[in-house]
DNA sequence: AATGAATGAGAATTCATTCAT
DNA sequence: GATGAATGAATTCTCATTCAT
């Protein structure tokens, strides 16, 4: 009895302890984040992201089982997120297909490239042989939506006769693509030759939707 | 033709020992390539590099100073061909710009996209970040050419009126992105969802050109 | 009976805390019996004791210093009632020799082998040399006394010309070896091998008798 | 072809390098005794195993696995001359029954009990719960050899008339059980109440001899 | 030149013990 | 008193690198 009532009392208001518990939980996450994302998984040291986080060495295992377990519960958490922004952009039916791609694309490139995000897309592309889950959840859940994502609007645009009917093979990726390059220069090249993302998105969204006018 | 006449070449030149040592030299790279794409850089094994090139571990240093410097190496060597190939494109100023870029990118999907080579292109961006100055080389030596490659034509297209005077910030990155991402999407998700290059490559052309054209 | 006379003695003599303190200390030295039995002492968890008691690790700490300390006093605690139990069947002085022996050995396998306890003398041999004092301990308070009984019961029997007059050096220890030996089997090989403990003892004592006969 | 007179060679004498690999394997199954010995099996460190036979860290794991493999093909290793020193005893059949026991004996305590063996037989017990597979090859190799041979003895005793019929539940491991103790109270209880083995011996013989006569 | 045995620094992981709540 | 989160020393195991053969 007592337990039903402490569990809802806890939904409400967690204990300060679950509630400092939950706190570390998520300082590991950043900093596990932040030592995977400057080295990759391989190199990365357990006393790194202790450290990064201001908890000793043993405390990382007592939130999560392996370096492995870290990894992974890092980048899936760090993924949700992208999942629950994807859907708030679903909506607007009203725009038009040309309107909805441009805020789609928008989306992606404020939240995810201008972001700490960026680095799970690049660690999914670094370690993805290595850890074929995270592969397969990321491209289950993110890569799989916006593409079907992409895909509505295209057949949106195409019945509303703003846009020329494509075959298709690899469209959404094309669409995508220069997205995702931005997000991989930001993080390896621009030391080299910086990018402004804001010209840049304009310019990729000129290339492509000129390309899909009818 | 002219691989023919430098082997040749050398076979003369070198004596049977030296011949040798080199022979081994280039077996040790395509190990170094092999593993390295396997795994990264972090967790490669110099003994896997060995074994993989039919040597024993003590040898590969002595070809190699460290694991790092024959990363380093592996990756310059195999990087040095696409240079090669580069300059061999930069031919043809008879065609038309529209011909040009297609030429390039076709080029770019046979040479690279379909060989050992996108590995090297993934091997960059993931390990980047921990090696600076191979980025830096790829970025002034592969990245920078094309970019300068892609952006004649575009002048050339549009003195020539067949494209539309763009802004261009991005603009050679947007263009190649396609190319980018169908490289990456090869190697990490095309178990999850094959693409075959023949058709992504149409519709990657197709929508560039529409999106340049005047 | 003698048990539940105490037991009521303690529980006036004894505040309710004290004996809520008392109870779980006695629960602790029976966790920490079954997890060091099972595992041995270097292998075995503070956190198992804790959970097998059911209680918190913190909480172990609060009846035991250390690990080693837990393992000693558990270790102590639980040969004493041997003590008393070898005590009980001192006396009895109206039986023959012969019928002493029998009833001591018994004695012995039926509240050493067939309980527990067995699992003590397991510990002792295991762990013996990294705890000295344990050993000494034992062989102090078991084994000396062990010999000396039996050395009285051999003694009484060459004087009533039930036995044979024996040199002696270790014949006590020859004479208990059965028993030793059936206690570790039951723990070591049973699986493998089972024995019926009585017809074991039965084995034994006729063994031991016919030799001791005069 | 020269492969088959390298094989032949060999045989009859390893090359240097096999050799000395050989040796340090021994080395190190030697060392392995004497660190689980002393403080058995889980509080044993594999530093202390390679120090004790002056190897680095790193070596010792160039020979096995794992601390478990070390562990148990030392043990293995160890059992195995008893075997082979069985066989050797189980001739003899011109000689009594009485005295081929006694033979028996003196050889177990001339072979196992005073020789680094007996530490074998207490590790036995001490982690054989913990390894039930070398608890089943000493059951199975050593304990039923021995338990056979004894119980062929018995065989040839009763037949000839000089030992009695007993019924035998048992009756080996109590004739074999006074060797086995006087082996662990060596490695045990000796320091506390020293015991010497040849008396001893003098002692368990007489008493099973007369135990077990007709 | 080639081998592969040996080294030892380094990293993941465990767990006795402490201590704030 | 009790808890269990946190610590960090200690240990197993790995692997780049060296070096005797």
């Amino acid at each position: 009895m007592s337990e039903l009532i402490d569990a809802n009392t806890s939904k409400e208001a967690l204990s300060k302890r679950e509630q400092q518990k939950e706190n570390k939980r998520l300082a590991l996450l950043d900093a596990a984040l932040a030592v995977f994302s400057r080295v990759g998984f391989a190199a990365a040291k357990m006393d790194d992201v202790a450290h990064e986080a201001g908890v000793s060495k043993g405390t990382v295992y007592l939130y999560f089982d392996s370096k492995e377990t870290l990894f992974k519960e890092m980048v899936r958490a760090k993924m949700t997120p992208m999942l629950t922004d994807v859907a708030e952009v679903l909506g607007h039916p009203d725009m038009s297909a040309t309107e909805r791609l441009k805020a789609h694309l928008k989306f992606f490139y404020k939240k995810v490239l201008n972001s700490d995000r960026r680095q799970i897309m690049r660690l999914i592309m670094a370690e993805g042989p290595n850890f074929p889950d995270l592969a397969e959840f990321y491209h289950a859940n993110i890569l799989n939506r916006g593409q079907a994502m992409i895909g509505a609007i295209i057949q949106q645009g195409v019945a509303s006769g703003e846009f020329r009917q494509m075959e298709g093979h690899g469209l959404a990726q094309n669409i995508a693509a220069g997205a995702l390059v931005a997000g991989i220069w930001k993080l390896v090249f621009d030391r080299f030759q910086p990018i402004d993302l804001d010209t840049y998105f304009d310019t990729h969204v000129d290339l492509i939707l000129n390309g899909l006018k009818a």
